[in-house]
RNA sequence: GGCGGCAUGGCCAAGUGGUAAGGCAACGGAUUGCAAAUCCGUGAUCCCCGGUUCGAAUCCGGGUGCCGCCUCCA
């Protein structure tokens, strides 16, 4: 196999290795549970899910972890204001900061599985790795890449890690030159970032070697992906706003602290834009899972939708093109239902060859950096292959779902189970049927004005009917 | 102000030197009692200007527009 990623830190593409043959370790930066993700967090995380189905398809076996951060971030304004996201949401919502982690973690797993992400191996809590991230903390002290204050604070000092700023293409003395002025005397170097911050009147609290307080934002990251996959990581993904200060932070407390490579090949995805400008809370475009499920779109388009475009590319959102996503999966459904199957059927010669070819070209358009807008052309090919084709013999038919599976274990849309899977019932099932069967008897009688009808008032029921060779089928829009 | 990215037919979107994948929509045809679904067919010279080259959507220079990061954000 020979994948090919772009990796932030070097800017380069390059050919992907991982430092354990044949094995891949994994570390996804997940949601911050204070609110409802919007598409965008959800697009980041549809790239997460089809890489590891990728690498899997590419006989890698995945280690995957999922970070849930559910300590409010510390940032500048939170040093000075004492309040973090979460501890604003408590007060906001009237929980307590723990009540609305689990609330907001709970809404992210039924996403999870409504959109088929294939769960990772661990998704630690923040929270409940207190103690390897002091331990980390407590190292980069004692190696000098961290001080504590007189107020009891902790940071990092980025002057002590030379790297500090590669990732990101950001200097330091740019980075010191923009930034605030007026707070935080303690720190020795504006771009200082904090570790641990001393503070007994949070809600959550820990103790620590420097007092009671709650953890900064980026430590959580450096101990869980040690705690689950070591020092040396394959791949670390995020968005693309995470580059920085995040994961530059990251970088620096975990070789501060190990003085290994942290990281192999750093992904980052592009934002979502929403009717091309970029999404906001204030002009109602930040939608989330919820907000679409509720306007009756099903999660398979809106999953094909948000895989549809190259992860580094900025893909713009809008509701035509969740619409032609929802026309494309229901043109797969087809397809891959239409499937005749007829053991008295001759063998197509060219069939295996073709499969072979398409099975080929998905997967090297996926080794070459995941474009899965160029894969998508070998599963839109079969589509056309097996509707033009006429009934399968056995093998031609076990061989054309084969390569729908592999397919699918990357587009994880659930292809052959939605075909094979029997309609759900509903309370009204026999009294649709009975209108079914009447426009189907006015049929017989070549009453089409009586048929018209009836199919008008099974249409205005939600009730879509395809009167094919093998009699009516019909269907809830 | 510093750093970076993008601009391909109505919409979404591949394609980094050899004369533009794919999806959706639209239109014409086949099929259908009429539809639906399916099949066949139809459409772009690639933001603008200049340059390099036998040849550029693809490279270089200059514009225009949009997006991102510069300590909230996937």
């Amino acid at each position: 196999m020979a994948f090919r990623f772009h990796d932030t830190l070097t800017g380069a593409t390059r050919d992907f290795e991982p430092r354990e043959p044949g094995v891949v370790r994994m570390y996804n930066c997940g949601p911050t549970v204070y609110s409802s993700p919007q598409i965008g967090n959800y697009r980041a995380w549809t790239f997460v899910d089809v890489l590891r189905r990728s690498l899997e398809l590419g006989g890698y076996d995945v280690r995957q972890v999922m970070n849930l951060t559910d300590v409010g971030h510390l940032t500048l304004d939170e040093i000075e204001s004492g309040e973090d996201k979460l501890e604003a949401a408590s007060r906001i919502e009237g929980k307590t900061a723990w009540e609305i982690a689990q609330h907001y973690i709970d809404e992210f797993f039924e996403a999870v599985a409504r959109l088929n992400f294939a769960r990772a191996d661990e998704y630690p809590r923040a929270t409940d790795h207190i103690a390897e991230m002091i331990e980390i903390v407590e190292g980069l002290i004692a190696s000098e890449h961290a001080y504590v204050t007189d107020a009891g604070n902790v940071y990092y000092d980025v002057s002590s890690f030379p790297a500090y700023g590669h990732l990101s293409k950001n200097k330091l003395e740019d980075l010191d030159a923009g930034a605030r002025v007026g707070v935080l005397d303690e720190k020795r170097h504006p771009s200082d970032f904090a570790l641990w911050k001393r503070d007994e009147k949070h809600q959550m609290q820990w103790d620590s070697p420097w007092g009671r307080g709650f953890p900064g934002w980026h430590i959580e990251c450096s101990a869980m992906s040690r705690k689950y996959l070591g020092d040396e990581l394959d791949i670390h993904t995020g968005g693309e706003d995470n580059v920085f200060p995040h994961h530059e932070c990251e970088i620096a407390q975990s070789e501060g602290f190990t003085g290994k490579t942290f990281v192999r090949f750093w992904l980052h995805n592009r934002h979502l834009l929403v009717d091309g400008r970029k999404m906001s809370k204030s002009g109602g475009t930040a939608y989330s899972f919820e907000d679409v499920m509720a306007r009756g779109y099903s999660a398979r388009a809106l999953r094909y939708l948000l895989l549809q475009t190259h992860y580094r590319l900025p893909m713009n959102f809008t509701w035509q093109a969740l619409d032609a996503a929802t026309s494309a999966v229901a043109s797969l459904d087809v397809a891959v239902r239409g499937m005749v199957e007829d053991a008295t059927a001759a063998g197509d010669a060219a069939l295996s060859a073709t499969c072979d070819r398409l099975d080929a070209a998905f997967l090297a358009a996926l080794e070459d950096d995941l474009n899965v807008s160029a894969a998508l052309a070998s599963v839109h090919e079969l589509k056309s292959l097996a509707n033009k084709h006429g009934p399968f013999s056995a093998s031609d038919a076990a061989r054309v779902r084969a390569t729908w599976e592999r397919f699918d274990s990357v587009l994880g849309l659930d292809l052959l189970a939605t075909a094979a899977a029997e309609p759900e019932t509903h309370a009204d099932d026999a009294e649709i049927q009975a209108l079914v069967d009447a426009r189907t008897a006015a049929r017989v009688a070549r009453d089409w004005g009586r048929a018209d009808e009836l199919r008008d008032e099974l249409a205005a029921r939600g009730i879509k009917l395809e009167d094919g060779a093998d009699g009516v089928r019909w269907s809830r829009a």
